[in-house]
This record gives structure tokens, sequence and C-alpha cells, in this order.
DNA sequence: TTGTACGCGTTATCAC
DNA sequence: GTGATAACGCGTACAA
């Protein structure tokens, strides 16, 4: 409520002083200080940061933009993305949930002024010219983009990567005939593991286009629905990749249920290492996917960018895999011996 | 880059006519409007939203502040924050990871002048007077907050009665010796869940200092440890109700290890109903936090008092938690007779 | 070491 | 309908 103006009357110096004091300026004597900060104090005032970022062309905040995600990605994401920001004394100006398209442009338009830069997630196709007009005006750095963008800067997962190692591990276990449950259409995570899928088959010289593909979101239920379909499929296959751990959690539940037993019976393998998964029964082999460093290195780099005068070459950073193996997967000669005994 | 003057000059009008046009001013001829518009384009020009808000003293941004929080409820709290303001045209400035204390002090003050009102979760002793501060200046909505505070409004999660009504249901199912896996120390929905589990003890003529209360963190492996206790302990409890899901299903994953069966030979219960609640082995039996609820009532709370001309008296609304029964909870009869016939 | 005065980019109040 | 111009609250040359 108080003004810097207020403040500077009360203790009988200039605006300038009072602003100095708040800058912690070396060019303000000891008393002098001492005595706006008591005025200032007495007022209860307290520089008003959109004026100051008015003129200062600084805001010490970095924007967010995400689509709508749900589940432990999400909250690692935010978490390492906060974090690191705090570190730094950054704020967050956080705009997700928005579905892409004009949308995008919006929420950005809504960010100029009150951000020093924009760390975005999964721009569509569409979104593509409005990152590059928002990265006309502040550094912008994406979050596994579909494609490089000129001028931005990226981090990544590795997911193609992490699905290549999970397919080359169960066809060492043995396993030919494997079955998929796909994340969403358009995610480009889910794009990017069924990728590695579909090309660790065909490498290995199988035909990616058998194998048993069936649909998904990420969610459990998804991993509960494409369970009846696999239970049902003669010949069964002997694994389940599904492309996120929630999904995989839901096909270990509906397979628990349905009396088939896991690893015994039917292998699973997830995708994220969430939490849980080492707690599920029995313990959930998967992908080591480490969303909160996706956030810290995005924040780190955007940092970066702000503190170096000029601009730098485009730097591409990713964060790896790494397969995380547990207990649901047997090699695939177990599996018919358990068949054999079970059917006996 | 460009400026509203450069428009103005460039369009052949005044900086008044653009801002007009920029806010949908119906006092502007639809020709002037579309030349304005015309230029603007071509100089690929936007407002600069932190110098709009020092005029009009609005930002349309909601200030959060979290204290270091993990796991779903988390993810699922700014889901409802962030959901509910983007329908409304709203921005996020966040703020997490504070420590409390002064920390919380500076956050928000650097929220000042950018921020229409401030939302704000579990302010400890120190917080307060940080808040009362802030109220000063703008709005305050508290989640759960510890005590009221004069002049803020506030929703909170029925902790206590959720936790109450865990309690009766075990009673009911017979079960007298129960032992309680709690929260972190200074958490008030651990606090809160914990004061509901000693007091309906009381109330049905039990003594709370004789159930057996294990420390925990609101983390897996604080289930994982608390097992080991419980199943050192002579006579064994026939229930464990742990504060949180996660704590439940570290607690359920490390009993199945050690080959006591859930609910045959051990009951358990948790907090939160976590979306993979439903599909653990068993499921498990939980009481609904409705998170995400949380997030939408607070931000609309915040949207009316910031439309309201006047200040409305306190309002403090309570989000309900009900009790979702699964299978991980068993009449204590049947769980006397799956031990003899275990140790059989 | 301190003060004066202008600029940051916009909106709001007048007058025309 | 449109245009000057004074706020909005602060930082910062420049002068003193």
């Amino acid at each position: 409520m108080a003004t810097i103006r207020e403040v500077a009357r009360a203790a009988g110096v200039s605006t300038a002083t009072v602003s100095r004091v708040f800058s912690n300026s070396p060019l303000v004597s000891a008393d002098t200080a001492e005595r706006v900060l008591k005025s200032a104090q007495q007022l209860d005032y307290w520089p008003n940061s959109a004026a100051r970022s008015l003129s200062t062309h600084r805001t010490h905040t970095i924007g967010i933009m995400l689509p709508d995600l749900f589940g432990e990605f999400y909250s690692d994401l935010m978490r390492g993305l906060d974090r690191e920001a705090s570190l730094h004394e950054y704020q967050i100006l956080l705009s997700s949930s928005h579905s892409g398209g004009s949308d995008v442009l919006a929420a950005s338009r809504a960010m100029l002024g009150r951000i020093d830069g924009l760390i975005m997630l999964a721009p569509d196709e569409k979104s593509i010219d409005t990152v590059e007009r928002v990265r006309r005006r502040v550094p912008v750095v994406l979050l596994n983009p579909r494609q490089p963008v000129e001028g931005c800067h990226s981090v990544e997962v590795a997911n193609y990567d992490g699905a290549r190692r999970v397919v080359e591990y169960l066809l060492e276990l043995g396993h030919r005939d494997l079955a998929f449950v796909a994340g969403p259409e358009g995610n480009v995570d889910a794009e990017e593991r069924r990728r590695g899928f579909r090309e660790s088959l065909q490498v290995a010289g199988l035909d990616p286009d058998q194998a048993l593909e069936l649909p998904g979101d990420f969610r459990e239920i998804a991993g509960v629905e494409a369970s009846t379909v696999i239970l049902a499929r003669h010949p069964r296959p002997t694994v389940v990749f599904a492309a996120n751990d929630a999904m995989a959690i839901g096909l270990q539940s509906a397979l628990h249920r349905a009396g088939c037993r896991v690893p015994q019976d039917i292998s699973v393998v997830g995708f994220d290492n969430v939490a849980m998964a080492g707690y599920l029964n029995p313990p959930l082999t998967t992908v080591n996917v480490d969303a909160c460093g996706l956030g810290r290195e995005a924040v780190r780099m955007m940092l970066d960018v702000l503190r170096a005068s000029e601009e730098s070459a485009q730097i591409r950073r990713v964060i790896p895999a790494a397969l995380k193996i547990r207990e649901s997967c047997s090699a695939v000669e177990a599996l018919r011996a358990g068949h054999k005994s079970n059917s006996n």
C-alpha cells in the first residue's frame, strides 16, 4: 500500500535512496540505510515487483507451460522445476492444462512481460509457430520436443532408448511373442516408446506388425482393459510391455484377479519407475525415468541462458533412461514350464 | 519488442486508441480497430502484462504457496488449482518447496504486485504473522490451516472425520488391537488423522496409549519399516492403519514378502485413495481424499472474493473424506480363524 | 553519498 | 469516437 515515495518522505530522503537500500546498493551510508529501513517497516512497505520489473526488464520468474498431464510424472517434473527455481530464488509462472493450438499462444502472450524465459513441454505441430514467436522475445527451453526448433535449447528423456533396452532384455530372456500397450496418441513420450518397441523387433528380425498392440491412455484402467484381450489371445503373448507404469499396474492387478500369475504365467514390464513400482507384487521391472531431473536440467539450462550475455549454440541435453530390473519378468523357458504345471 | 506507441504511430492513431482496441473497448470504430490490429500484427505487438497490471492494479494471477510436498496429493491438488484457474483465464504464480518461516515472508513479498490473491497451504505457527501481513494487501485463502486466521477464508479436508470413520469401521469389524503408522511431525494432515485415530479409541472406551503407534513420513519406505515392528509384536495387532496410502502400500508389500497375508492374517487401511489403491493386491481399503476438489474449491473461493466488491464474512469450506471400503480389511473373527489354520 | 528527473509500457481521465 | 496527458511504482543516469 505504501509506496517508495511515502517511505522517502518519512525517512527524509529521496526515492532514489530508498530504492538503493532495497536493492542492497553499497552506495548508501549505514545510518541512512537504517533510517530508511525503519520507516519502511513502520509503513509496512515492500517494493512492488511489477513496477520493479517494468523498470529493470527482469522478472526473476520463469514461465512454465505444460499440457494436461496426470500422475507422478507431472508431480516429479514440477518438483524438479520448482526446486531448482526456488533454489536460485526464481519464481514460477505456471500455465498448464492447455489443449494446444491457439490456447498456447494466448497463454504465452499473457505471460509476456512477466517472465524472463519460458520452459515448454511437448508442443504439437501446431504449437511450433507459437514457440517461434515467443522465442523472439524470451529464451525458450523445450521439454521432450517432437522435433528441434531453431534457436531453442531442449532437454529430453531417452524414451526411445529406454524402450529399446526393454525389448532387448526381453529378447534375451527368450521372449518372441510380445504384446504392447500403447500410450495416448499424439503424446510424444508414448510415440517414442512405441517406436523403440517396434524398431527393436525389426532389428531382431521379428515383424512388428505381428506383435499384439493395444491402445491405452497412460491410466491404470487401460491396463485392465488390455488384460482381457491378452488373456483371450491364442497363442497368448509371453510378455506384455506397457508404455507406462500406471498401465502396467492396472494390467498386473487384472491378471492377478484372473488367476494369471506374474511372472510365472506371463511377464510384465512398465516404463517410468514410479515410487510404487518396487512395492508391487511382484515388484515391477520398468525403466527409470528421472522426471525430477528433467525439470531440474531445464531450469538450469534456462538460468544459464539468462546469465549468458550472448546467445550460445543450441544445446540438447538427454536424460538417460535405464532399465530397472525387478521381478515381473521371467525367462520364457521358466514360463513354459510354469504353463505346463499350471494346465496340469 | 514493439510498444503501444509504435503501433499507434504506425496506425496513425493515439496510444489510447490502441489500448482500447486491445481491451475490446466498444468505444472504437470498426475500421480504426482493423487498422490498429493490422499494424499490431505487422509489428508483432502484444501488450506487456506487467505494465498493464501496474496501471490496472489487476494481474489476473493467483499466487500459490506450498510447502515441499510429494506424491499424488501434490499433483492432484495442483491439477485442481490449475484447471480451475485456467478455466477462468487466471494464471498461477507458484512458490513451493519452502521450509516455512522467513522463507515464506520473502516469497510472498516477491509476489507482491504480481498477484491478485494468495492461496496458501499449511502455515505452521511461525507463518501465521506472515499470513496476517500478506492479508493486508491481498485476499488470502488458506488450505488446511492449523487454526483459522482472522480475515482469511479456508478450505479443508476432513482429515479428522475420515480417521474417525476408519476406526469406527474397524471397531465394527471387531478389531480391538489397532496399530497406527503416523505421518510426519508438524504436518497438519498427519496430526489430524492421528488425532482422529486416538479420539475414536478413547470414545470407544479403549486406551489410545495402549495402541501401537509407529513413526512415519508419508513415504512407502516408512510402511516397510513399520512392518518389522508389527510382525515382531506379541500379541500382534489385528489391523494397521497407515496415515496415508503410500505407507500402506509399503506396508502391504513388506507384509506380503514376510509371508503375512492381507487381510487373512492382518488387515490394512490407508488414507488418500490414490489412483493405484484399487489395483493393489488386495485392493486397499482407504479414505477418499479429493485433493483435486480441494484445489478447485480454493480457486473458486478466491475468484469469488476477487469479484466481490465488499469483504464478506470469513468462509470455511470442508471437503468431506469418505471411507472407501475395498478388500484389505476383514472381520477379526475371520482373522482369528485364519491365524489358527495358518499356525496349524 | 545523495537528489533530480526521466523512462519503463500501459490504462484512465478528461477534453474535444 | 478520438487524442493529450497524468498516473501506476520503481530503477538509474546524471548532476551535485
